[in-house]
DNA sequence: TTATTTTTTTAGGCTTGCCTAAAATATTTT
DNA sequence: AAAATATTTTAGGCAAGCCTAAAAAAATAA
């Protein structure tokens, strides 16, 4: 039985490992978690002692197998109840991640389980993140950005990279929802806006928007 | 915001006030909540000084009317949850109540009015226990029990005293579900059992089980 | 490669929530 | 009403998880 803070610990060292491939650091994990370097260390001595993770003096941090499972679990959790706060309880996707962190820390394997049958099995959550099964097996798909696309390709709008409550307001607003078929007509030479067109309309996004879309090529 | 003990403090405080019509004593909380006098002599200083109770040295704590509500909303949020698990993930009566012990303290008014929602906005839990409104209005009605019955007197079976795992269990066993019609047919002198019909079948119960049924005469 | 800067760890402190043992108060019995 | 018993509070300690400030190590720049 881990305690909420080691689970949000092994959470942000998931995460962050996806980046940097060898070693998490102390520092981007206090960043991550609104914590300071001084706490994060003491808890990496911890998870290490409890062999979730291998952590070596000022060599930062790397989850074993045991660790890794116990990580994917918890974000299983997350995205499984991130789905249900939106197709059942009506939440709009920006709304769900707070109620998420939360949730995502009930313990019991049955109503996990019995959550994800409830909700049809469904493979990812509403920001396009796959969900993993309860085994922790989870399918990354390559991550391929708007931004990446030649202009007069056309992407399907898969996931977010930043999901923010600010950023998926936005792309509300901008009446961009996952799914969408966007494609990139013209680039701006001076800032790298993109004119993109989505559905009947053309709208223009800036590079760092576009940045922060996931799509798969059509 | 309140930690998980000042709500489990309130929570023990409200259940143990409906039988002590004074103050609810130190040493009744300790035990309810598996923990010591000492913690609850310290826990009842902080929650007077918060003003969710009234509490003087050696008298006990009473509910302010803000701690009833505050207590009030966490056992709507567990009844919400325990009808959720039975009526959408098919849980058992007596499978419920630890997770909803977990699950009674998610933050989010909008999570419990929606689920509220979403289930229909039930009444009662899977043990009979009436669901408290949004304002904290909360439905008592007089329990009478089937051992209070006269012979020959039939009552409907709609709530448990006892609803440890172990007496839902023994209910499922002998069939005795909620809802079911239960006619008191005779009691035996030695040992005050009761011999009961119940749909088609007769059974006898012991007194200690009579006693926590809770019935509605019919 | 030495000096400077950045990162990480250590040391020591604080709060919460728990504990045991002893002291204080209340209740019950005689 | 005094003595005995039971209950409650106080005092002092401990672990978890956070913090700041200082020390140590690593990384970068000169």
């Amino acid at each position: 039985m881990l305690t909420f803070s080691e689970e949000n610990h092994l959470k942000s060292i998931f995460h962050l490992s996806s980046e940097s491939e060898s070693g998490v650091s102390t520092n981007s994990i206090a960043d991550n978690l609104n914590t300071k370097a001084s706490s994060v260390t003491e808890m990496l001595k911890k998870l290490n002692d409890k062999l979730l993770i291998v952590y070596k003096k000022y060599r930062g941090a790397q989850l074993t197998e045991k660790g890794r499972k116990t990580a994917l679990n918890i974000i299983r959790k997350h995205r499984l109840w991130e789905v249900f706060l939106v197709d059942k309880l009506n939440f709009k996707w920006d709304e769900v991640h707070d109620i998420a962190e939360q949730l995502e820390h009930i313990q019991s394997e049955k109503l996990t389980n019995e959550l994800d049958k409830f909700l049809n099995f469904p493979t990812k959550d509403p920001h396009g993140d796959p969900i993993p099964n309860p085994a922790g097996f989870i399918k990354f798909t390559p991550k391929l950005k708007l931004s990446d696309l030649n202009i007069g390709e056309t992407g399907k709008f898969v996931g977010v990279k930043d999901s923010s409550s600010t950023f998926l307001k936005y792309l509300d607003k901008r009446q961009i929802s996952l799914g969408s078929n966007i494609k990139v007509l013209h680039q701006e030479e001076f800032d790298q806006s993109l004119h993109v067109g989505l559905d009947e309309s053309n709208l223009t996004i800036s590079i760092k928007t576009a940045s922060n879309l996931y799509i798969t090529k059509i």
